[in-house]
DNA sequence: CGCAATTGTAAACAGTGTGTGAAATCGCGG
DNA sequence: CCGCGATTTCACACACTGTTTACAATTGCG
């Protein structure tokens, strides 16, 4: 499991951060101020770092430069409220490897937060396959046999959730928590519609379905 | 056995869920209204919480925030009503885990309370071997000396549930309980119809049962 | 040993869950 | 504000599963 150090002043924030991260498998490890963060920077080395720019005490460019100077490589998100001035050369000066404006939603915070780790070990793969399907995740590309195939959001939020579950039992509910999140409530019939098209799609035979299986009374379960 | 702490002022739905959960091997605390049922949380030190979101006086956003406030990790579902406005931001600031929206079944409440659990004590096991079978609870998947036996949603329940209480006496009416759910009333043979196909799955001489054994006039027992 | 109660089993039916195309709705970009 | 593609919902047919039933086999007890 990975561990992510969240350094923030804003409590509610922060809290809210690090049950998200806790939600989706991280291991948040939560710090109020520049000083603490700075001190779990090197105590527990996270895999990455969320950290606000602007902070009470030692300054979150403060934290960033320190951490860099200190030897430390990890990736770094940067957090910003609206009004501030962010230049982009001042990110790069002190290290920093994305940064996302307050007020975020969280999805888009994990999407950054996934999309760096990823980058930053390059030995977790992203391109996976099956059968005669390759897909690159963070490009968001289906290739078959070579030939693109092209995707719309939902279908390839759901391929890309069905590729990190491999054999797993999945109940429509726990894919619709999953790939349509916590706050909108469409019919469960939907998941089922886009079963349909994935299969349509990459099955070799979308009416014997080998891939994206159905579990009768259950849900679905994808085999590789 | 684990004690669930129920909190909402509906007296009907609170009665409701209490029984279900001690039908279902928990210890149900009650509460009717949120100062209660703050104080019941710390003084009980619940294995799990279930709060209703809308509560006169004290509200669940409120209790659920004190509750993280004053330190407890304790899983926490959230109850709200299908018109409440609920955002996965608001529950992830008050420390929710899982949300479900009423009116739920009781089926579904179950499940995710026993998902909740499995998550927050990783350590139960997910493969289960008995004689030449091996069993992968959360993946479902029955095999036998290697390769799968399929099995419907019934049947893998009730195989799931004599897993879990190997060697104990089972009456029919336990089981039923248990694997079918309070809620619905089938016949009592029905459990003898199963345990019948599953002795032919899985049992090296379906004649001569080794693992499935019946204790007449009393119900089954898994021995493994 | 015989009888009554209990259990084993296969087969049929009823009920539920799923596949799928089409219609309605949503949401974004112009 | 409109148009278009994407998404969601709906409706119907169909497949699968679960439950029941009936009868045979077995058990336990007097």
């Amino acid at each position: 499991m990975q561990t992510i150090l969240v350094i923030d002043d804003d409590d509610s924030l922060r809290d809210t951060i690090g049950l998200m991260l806790e939600n989706e498998g991280f291991r948040p490890i939560l710090a109020a101020d520049g000083k603490t963060g700075l001190h779990e920077a090197f105590a527990a080395n996270p895999a990455l770092m969320l950290v606000d720019l602007r902070m009470p005490g030692l300054s979150g460019v403060e934290v960033c430069k320190r951490v860099r100077a200190g030897g430390l490589q990890t990736p770094l998100i940067v957090l910003s409220a609206i009004g501030d001035e962010v230049d982009k050369v001042l990110l790069l000066e002190i290290g920093a490897d994305d940064y996302v404006v307050k007020p975020f939603g969280t999805r888009e915070l994990l999407a950054r937060i996934r999309a760096l780790l990823r980058r930053a070990t390059p030995d977790a793969p992203d391109v996976i396959s099956f059968s005669d399907v390759d897909v690159e995740l963070e490009r968001r590309v289906v290739r078959r046999r070579g030939s693109e195939v092209k995707m719309t959001r939902a279908e390839f939020n759901l391929l890309a959730f069905f590729l990190q579950n491999p054999g797993k039992a999945l109940t429509r509910d726990v894919i619709l928590n999953s790939v349509w999140g916590y706050d909108s409530f469409p019919n469960t019939r939907t998941v089922d519609a886009h079963v349909v098209r994935l299969r349509q799609k990459l099955e070799p035979d979308s009416e014997v379905p080998r891939y994206f299986v159905t579990l009768h009374g259950i849900g679905y379960r994808f085999l590789p």
